[in-house]
DNA sequence: AGCATTAAATTGACAGCGTCAACATTGTGC
DNA sequence: GCACAATGTTGACGCTGTCAATTTAATGCT
């Protein structure tokens, strides 16, 4: 009745407590002896499938990064104006942010990231993707990003940066001089949909 | 010819290392320990000063703030036209983030800031205070932002989060697929002037 | 089937870190 | 001149990431 030697599938369980831990403790709080803990494995167990913390960093990166494309295709296939589509996808960013927010800022935690990770690398690539892609389809414009016009870049940049930067200010608690101090967190989304619809 | 036992103003001494080490090796390579070496104190002598890391951070928070409040107030006293003050506080936004990156992430690092702190909480209040009331300005509105109009809120809330996340996602590379491959920072300039003043 | 090789996991060690307690030294106020 | 507070130092503790050596299990080859 001992606990086999092999775990099964080590590196999946490793993720999915990084997960829980990076959700209820934040990124500070995540570290590799604390996961091998958490599934009951020795300390050094995560070196075999991540090499070092910036490999399981990159790699629970990478799941976020594939949950957040799916969440904004999701929230995109709905509407079928392209307006309406590229304030779904705004809406949806911070929604995520919200709902996963210790993973949300591992995600953009740059210093212990190695985005030259295949996984993470094509994760980011979906994630970004999705968003620039359907600016460009409001101004009908070539999707790939590198080869769009002057104004959709500056539109893109912009749209991206609004509700990125809204997310970040957010979860930071910067942004409470702004919103209702009874409920932040739901005045948050009223005052993102008056920032996407306004003029 | 030994040094002193008191060093004299090693406060002032510590912040200043700590601020060379946060510009030259990011957040994560700023430590008690280090900060301590690089004056000639021993490990423990930032205690006295400040308690514990976080009030280091803090403390070195609150110096950039009021910097960075300065840099958007001088930006704005060069133009008389409230959409003009408001877009060159905009760019001095995004030009100190460029100037002192590791400083800037610092300033943002919420897990790792004590916001009680009297001289942090100050300085935020000053920084926060000159965009959102540049704002409110071009809205003729009061420049409280607590008691600013729901149509205020929302462009104060856009103006601030699209500048932030700008400088976020530039400072931690993500903006590459929309620049100049070979002078992305310049580039980076060109295209905040772009967002500004399009539509 | 049995053996060699590889993969997966463990143990033990090391240095660096933040933090605390105990102690030493210096400056200040009375 | 003396008590006292402020400032620094030393030493210890537990935590961390990482590495090397080792043990155990699974896999492939003949």
């Amino acid at each position: 009745m001992t606990r086999p030697y092999h775990h099964g599938d080590l590196r999946a369980a490793l993720l999915a407590a990084a997960e829980e831990i990076v959700n209820r403790d934040g990124v500070a709080g995540l570290t590799l002896r604390g996961v091998a803990r958490d599934v009951g494995a020795s300390h050094a167990a995560p070196k075999n499938h991540f090499d070092d913390l910036t490999g399981l960093v990159s790699e629970l990166a990478a799941v976020g990064f594939n949950r957040f494309a799916d969440a904004m295709q999701n929230a995109a296939a709905r509407h079928a104006d392209p307006q309406d589509r590229l304030n779904a996808i705004g809406r949806a960013y911070v929604e995520f942010a919200l709902a996963e927010p210790g993973l949300f800022q591992l995600m953009f935690r740059g210093e212990r990231l190695d985005k030259t990770r295949p996984a993470l690398h094509g994760a980011m690539l979906r994630a970004f993707g999705t968003l620039t892609g359907s600016v460009a389809a409001t101004h009908d414009d070539d999707p790939d990003a590198a080869r769009s016009t002057r104004a959709t870049r500056a539109h893109a940049a912009r749209a991206w940066s609004m509700v990125h930067g809204f997310a970040v200010l957010l979860l930071d608690d910067r942004l409470n001089p702004l919103l209702d101090a009874d409920a932040p967190r739901a005045d948050a989304l009223a005052l993102l949909d008056d920032m996407l619809t306004m003029g």
